[in-house]
DNA sequence: GGCGGCTATTTTGCATTCATTTTTTGTCCT
DNA sequence: AGGACAAAAAATGAATGCAAAATAGCCGCC
């Protein structure tokens, strides 16, 4: 029997009976939570097809339930079904790139906007914090604590934002690009981490001054160069990565 | 048999064999459709139950594509699914519907920073075209045609962002709050109208002149006034609609 | 030897069926 | 009479079964 989950060579594992310890009532609930770990983190190649039969079997449930997740992930964005012709991982165009970029932006900045009205100065003290933290981590050329500090700066002033909806519709969106961050930052120029660290401060300092719509700008423009640094250096591996010879 | 449904007394009809004739190929896909705009629609009254059997019947499907769709729909924040205990058309709460427009408020100040960058100046002409129709309805009193007028305008300015992801946001959040914003809107205050129509001129204005963030904070500002003459009218008849003795 | 059409197998889509859980109804007891 | 409990009815959640479509395998043909 030939895998219809090609090439990768890595034997499907349900997730490994997931760290995070969530449950769902529903069986769909979980399946839908696992299934969409399973895609984010990479686990099936852009573009190929998932096969019912195995998902089936890798989680040990039947078609219905995974057919139900399969449907919300389509929803979601993450994968594509083509009538008759089964789900398949969405492959993102560089366009597609871009404009995910951009909403993140859109999203991001409305969040500083938001924030203004509500941070506390607690909430800033904890953000100069974590700065201060990236900035080691920038001095000291650790891109993955650098990356990890510089996350949890932009969760932190989406939670601050006190908008449940915003900050689901910012989960959902940085979902579908974290397969394409994992590799792209890493591709991340010096120069431009000068850049985004002096962006930072800039970010930090609107804030203490609530500055609402100024911020938001810095924000936005931030994410815009952010996206610059991410996109220009895919060049042409869009199509299928294990196309090269 | 008593129904599930109640009160309205509307009989459940399959949406009336519908006027749009788009098509779906799968069974789910047009039943995700159908069903979505029946919800939207309000055909269902808030916080009620949706009964499967019945939607079932009224669409003349099985259980299983009706499912597939509710639960698309439940991702989507139309409906909620609570375990074992069936799907309810979610009720929202005054905060609900603050943060929605919040978040409608930061996409379309981010369609309109894209679209300066990309719109043209037919496409301006255009709006303006809207705008002065728009203004014949505020003339004319016609709250109907403003508010279809009004909303065009809001969408051609998501259109010329050019960002087919930000579009699609868009009306998702939109077909959220479409049930309020029906009757939200004729509650609207002559006072609030006029005050609309300046801040469209300023939109107009920014676009014109193609200043992103000027028009983003004007668009951001413009959808937050909106939400407080949307929502501050709402009172208290928030809890259920039926529960006034 | 390559290509097009035909059949067999797999896979998908939906309906149906089965097992639980919830909700309702009826009855009994206080 | 009212409330609590229990059994029946209905509804939900998931599995299985079946028809249609797609993929692949195969053979004949050019």
């Amino acid at each position: 029997m030939k895998s219809t989950i090609p090439d990768t060579g890595v034997p499907i594992t349900p997730s490994a009976a997931n760290g995070s310890d969530r449950q769902e009532a529903s069986l769909h609930g979980e399946i839908l939570l696992r299934l969409r770990d399973y895609v984010v983190e990479g686990n099936i190649p852009d573009g190929a097809r998932v096969p019912e039969r195995q998902l089936c079997e890798m989680f040990g449930i039947s078609r219905t339930p995974l057919r139900e997740a399969l449907k919300v992930l389509a929803a979601e964005g993450l994968i594509e079904l083509l009538p008759n012709r089964g789900a398949r991982v969405r492959q993102l165009s560089q366009r597609d790139l871009e404009e995910l970029f951009d909403v993140m932006a859109g999203l991001e900045s409305l969040a500083g906007r938001l924030a203004c009205e509500a941070i506390t100065d607690e909430e800033i003290a904890a953000i100069e914090q974590l700065h201060y933290e990236m900035y080691g981590h920038y001095l000291h050329r650790d891109m993955h604590g650098y990356f990890q500090a510089n996350q949890r700066i932009h969760e932190s002033i989406v939670a601050a934002a006190r908008n449940e909806t915003l900050k689901t519709a910012y989960a959902n969106f940085a979902g579908r690009i974290r397969r394409v961050r994992y590799s792209a930052n890493f591709a991340r120029k010096r120069q431009r981490w000068a850049e985004a660290m002096r962006e930072h401060e800039a970010i930090l300092d609107a804030l203490r001054r609530r500055a609402a719509s100024e911020l938001s700008d810095i924000l936005f423009q931030h994410l815009r160069n952010k996206r610059m640094a991410a996109i220009e250096h895919l060049g042409e591996p869009q199509g299928d990565v294990s196309a090269a010879p």
